[in-house]
DNA sequence: CTCTATCGACTTGCATGGTAGCCACGAGGG
DNA sequence: CCCTCGTGGCTACCATGCAAGTCGATAGAG
């Protein structure tokens, strides 16, 4: 039922302290085992598990669960157990118009600062997503994919607004979705496509049109992952609903 | 140097725990402290000190403390102490983007959502802001503008959203803010007949229209805070700077 | 008088043990 | 056979003690 076998290494970097306090480095390892999906939605995450596969007491796990939980990854159930979450139908419509907004307004904010020095990254991102397309590598793109957004985020140069992104993208554990949006056809080339039409207009110094096909982007790429999602959930028969 | 005067009830609810945790109490009465001004940004919060205010352990404090601090509501320094985030200028105007955004999101959503409960109850609340700004009380009109802005939240229909835009204002602690951006001339009716505008343009569904005149609101409420505050400051004379 | 080094009071970080509540399993009664 | 109640094992919650780092005060050397 647990993963704890993945742990191989118990308390890697407890003792050689790099820096970091213990519950830091537990929270980031956890966050990613979510987000990139080893930790499945629903698992249990006991503390004394946890404890001694990283090899430390239970104090620095708790609060690292605790973090966690006020960043939506986990749900603590008192005196049940900790669980990794899993959002509803409703939250992950909600998340994607989150995602919509804070994107469109990066890609507006971007086009009003000119050139900036990730612009030329964005172009360089864009470029190089061109030749994985032509190379049919989806694997690239899709780390492609996740980089432009990235630029975008940063190039805003708003440090909440990033933050904020983060959460919402870690929520989503957007790391997983992307492929299966990907793996719509034509999507592929659609969302190229669409990338370079945003950077068009940020170059333009054009902050609503960029704004505007940004969402429109957001959107596409949202009904492309339902559409995805339904077409797994079919060819998977009968799974456990929620 | 500490105002754990206040705290006049040691643990008054921690025997008697009302269904929630400890710490859940413990986050919840500092967060309000916080946001209302009670406790002023930089103020130190010693765990001990507050754990014998509230008569409990030190650890519930911790988990609440580090609640607060991935809330970005205090600062954590390792081995020296926690202290009361005190945002920079640049995170004040960041802070301030946000919430232009978020609160003109909501403003679109809402137009788009048409007739429902959450309308009525915003017809209700300018109607009562027309009053207490038609009889001059400051105080009374401050509350309603929180109220507008809450009620826009709501009514958006996100839950996300919500969460999100609840956390931007805790860190701004925008409720000590609303009073010395109306003490500027004429800012107090200018609001008003902006609530009235964004009204109307939610009633008339036009929620692209509501989304500009709520995002011009905004920013006209973060001038008037500026404003306010130079002069704040011009009053006070040389104080400790940042 | 000035600068430096050491000491000590303070802070948070971590470990550990006992407690209260929840939940499922199983025995017993209907 | 079904339903009810009790009990044991599990969980997170909280209290407490110790350790380690930080920073200021203070005494001493130059």
């Amino acid at each position: 039922m647990q993963e704890s076998s993945r742990t191989a290494e118990p308390g890697r970097r407890a003792q050689r302290n790099g820096g970091v306090s213990i519950q830091a480095g537990v929270a980031d390892r956890l966050r990613r085992k979510i987000t990139k999906g080893d930790l499945t939605p629903g698992s249990s995450l006991s503390e004394v598990a946890l404890a001694e596969a990283f090899g430390v007491s239970r104090t620095p796990i708790r609060e690292a669960l605790k973090q966690l939980q006020t960043e939506g990854l986990v749900e603590i159930r008192p005196r049940v157990g900790t669980f990794v979450s899993t959002p509803s139908r409703r939250e992950v419509t909600e998340l994607f118009q989150m995602k919509e907004l804070l994107e469109a307004a990066a890609a507006r904010l971007l086009a009003f600062r000119g050139q900036v020095p990730e612009l030329d990254r964005l172009r360089a991102s864009v470029r190089a997503a061109d030749e994985a397309v032509a190379a049919g590598d989806v694997e690239r793109y899709a780390e492609l994919v996740h980089e432009f957004h990235e630029l975008l985020i940063e190039g805003a140069d708003n440090g909440k607004l990033e933050a904020h992104y983060r959460i919402l993208m870690n929520q989503l554990a957007y790391h997983r979705l992307v492929r299966t949006s990907l793996a719509q056809p034509r999507r592929l080339v659609n969302s190229n496509a669409e990338h370079h039409r945003v950077l068009e207009y940020i170059e333009a110094k054009d902050g609503d049109g960029a704004e505007r096909v940004m969402r429109e982007h957001v959107r596409a790429s949202h009904h492309a992952l339902v559409a995805g999602m339904e077409t797994q959930d079919r060819s998977s028969a009968g799974e456990e609903e929620r």
